[in-house]
RNA sequence: GUCCACGUAGCUCAGCCGGAUAGAGCAUCCGCCUUCUAAGCGGACGGUCAGGGGUUCGAAUCCCUUCGUGGACGCCA
């Protein structure tokens, strides 16, 4: 909320409280900008809001209202009641204005905001099995878990990036096999690689990297020792891998927590002792169970199996419960798609370990589905295997990349279009913003901005809309944060440059004929250019001075 | 079968804590470079917001129901 809907929004409560002697809550009184701007600046519905309190039709309390607003909202110049009862305010033009100061002066940290309040909140995300590359559904997960933290940062959020490494299961296992069975192969012995192992290239690789470190070393040795080997080389490897994939797809992360770590520290036992310990738990067929459908699961859980191994659920019981030992307040995750079922249980674990219900929030981020000219694309050409993280980037550009994921909400299916990703021309949404700024910045280096005392003739109908456009910023970024709702800004960008490019297009910016109109919507234009370089850096897109 | 999510223009999607005539991009068609970057601008075409019911001043938005699509339903991880 900006300064001048947090003024309209107490001049109304004011007046309505003066006619009616209702005194409102804080959030009852809704401010919005309506989408024709003939029905003004900004509008709110509260004579609507009233009309049972007041028992009366909504145009007379709005009637009765604005009378009242007139006498004290100094910086409307008009205000109409319009349709069944919204109450429109037209705004001064040089009021509106003054947010090119308010942007100039904050550079960078325009769009920073408290909203946050430093709550402690820890993302978890990616989290891929470190025992293959990273493909394109975990860049989907990367970039929106990547813009998520960023927006947390500019809303005041205490936050940490986390990456969860499944390291101690089953899967490391076959890694370890797998990797055994390529290193036989490669000394020309008889091998075998499990059903459910890795078969991809990567792992070949990887063995050849091991022997290019300790040779022949483990062909003499035990098979479980060797395995033992080969499993730690193998994950370490994976990860380091992973890291690197991450970096170039400009993602970073604050924490790396293993499972293995989890398992180590005794955690698990812990985790498990204290559900006993609050009777969460029951024995059953020689296993221990969870009464997760006291909390909302469908069915009650085994947390330890009758042949005395933990289920996948313990440890990550164990972990989460960690995060809150941590001083996290909240936990927000995202998930595959494919653990929809999963979250029942691990909420109810939560629930039932005592934190607030709403404590874990688990987004889930629906398939990817590859699409060139109009046809799926399941396989990558030229290995046969998955596309993975590092050939989207190659293929269509760190930008395009990022762009396409963080655009589309994550609730739904996401075809991302090769075809127009790849197209360096008109046709790709990341260069209409893109190409705003440069031409942006081309301006400014032949006629460069100065700040000034005063706006008062920006008043035409496009500056006035990417005016209250850059007023909403710093809002637009709280909510995004709020909601968790990377796409959100987007929207925002794709807004912005639009009412750049058309302004661009029918006004002249420097005009030698006007010098004092040119002087304020250079400073305007530099407004607009502040604006959308930090928008487009919360979606970690690159702000390009030229094309 | 049970549970969950989704269903908006030819296509891909916004909008969804109820608000004014449901929006954008692509595709199709018509205009605009002697002018600060045409990777741009302006316009046209395009809708039973899956169907039905309910809640109310008002529903794409909330509730119920039917249909369709996808996913999850292990003492796997």
């Amino acid at each position: 909320m900006n300064k001048i809907e947090n003024l309209l929004k107490n001049k109304i409560t004011e007046a309505v409280f003066s006619t009616f002697n209702i005194e409102l809550e804080d959030d009852f009184v809704v401010i919005e900008i309506p989408k024709d701007s003939n029905n003004g600046d900004y509008s709110t519905n509260i004579a609507m809001k009233l009309t049972k309190s007041v028992k009366q039709k909504p145009s007379i309390t709005a009637n009765m209202l604005v009378e009242k607003l007139n006498e004290t909202c100094e910086i409307a110049e008009k205000i109409e009641v319009a349709g069944v009862g919204f109450i429109n305010f037209f705004i001064k033009s040089e009021v509106l204005a003054e947010i090119i100061n308010t942007v100039i002066d904050a550079k960078d940290d325009y769009g920073k905001n408290n909203s946050g309040n430093n709550l402690k909140i820890l993302v978890e995300y990616v989290s891929a099995n470190p025992t293959g590359p990273l493909h394109c559904g975990h860049a989907r997960g990367a970039a929106w878990g990547d813009v998520i933290c960023r927006l947390l940062k500019k809303s005041g959020y205490d936050y940490l990036r986390e990456y969860y490494i499944n390291d101690a299961g089953n899967q490391i296992d076959m890694l370890g096999e797998s990797i055994y069975g390529r290193y036989r192969q490669y000394y020309g012995l008889d091998f075998t690689i499990p059903a459910d192992g890795y078969y991809g290239e990567d792992i070949i690789e990887i063995t050849k990297e091991i022997i290019d470190d300790v040779g022949d070393n483990y062909l003499h040795s035990a098979k479980q020792e060797a395995v033992d080997f080969f499993k730690w080389e193998g994950r370490n490897r994976q990860l380091n891998r992973i890291k690197a994939d991450l970096a170039y797809y400009g993602c970073h992360f604050d924490s790396w927590v293993s499972e293995k770590s989890i398992v180590d520290e005794n955690r698990v036992e812990k985790a498990l002792e204290k559900m006993i310990s609050m009777n969460l738990t029951y024995q059953q067929d020689g296993a221990f169970w969870f009464k997760s459908t006291e909390y909302g699961d469908d069915k009650d859980r085994v947390l330890k199996k009758s042949d005395g191994f933990y289920t996948y659920l313990t440890p990550d019981i164990a972990y989460h419960q960690h995060k809150f030992e941590r001083g996290y307040e909240k936990l927000v995750n995202l998930w595959g798609a494919d653990h929809h079922g999963y979250v029942a249980r691990m909420k109810a674990a939560m629930t039932a370990l005592g934190h607030p219900k709403d404590a874990l929030e688990v987004d889930l981020i629906q398939m990817v589905r590859l699409v060139e000219d109009g046809i799926e694309v399941k396989m990558s050409k030229r290995t046969g295997n998955a596309i993975t993280i590092r050939e989207l980037v190659d293929e269509v550009g760190l930008d395009a990349a990022r762009y396409f994921f963080v655009c589309k909400a994550v609730d739904t299916h996401l075809d991302f279009d090769f075809t127009l990703a790849k197209s360096e021309t008109n046709d790709n949404p990341v260069y209409y913003a893109q190409y705003a700024y440069a031409r942006i910045c081309s301006v400014l280096r032949q006629y460069p901005a100065e700040k000034l005392e005063h706006y008062s003739l920006l008043n035409c109908e496009k500056e006035i809309a990417l005016l209250k456009h850059i007023g909403e910023f710093t809002s637009v970024v709280a909510d995004a944060a709020k909601t968790r709702a990377p796409h959100k800004m987007c929207n925002y960008i794709q807004k912005l440059a639009q009412y750049f490019h058309s302004f661009y297009a029918t006004n002249k910016i420097c005009d030698e004929n006007n010098i004092k109109l040119s002087k304020e919507r250079l400073a305007l234009v530099e407004a607009i250019r502040i604006t959308l370089k930090n928008a487009l850096d919360l979606i970690g897109v690159s702000s390009p001075e030229r094309m």
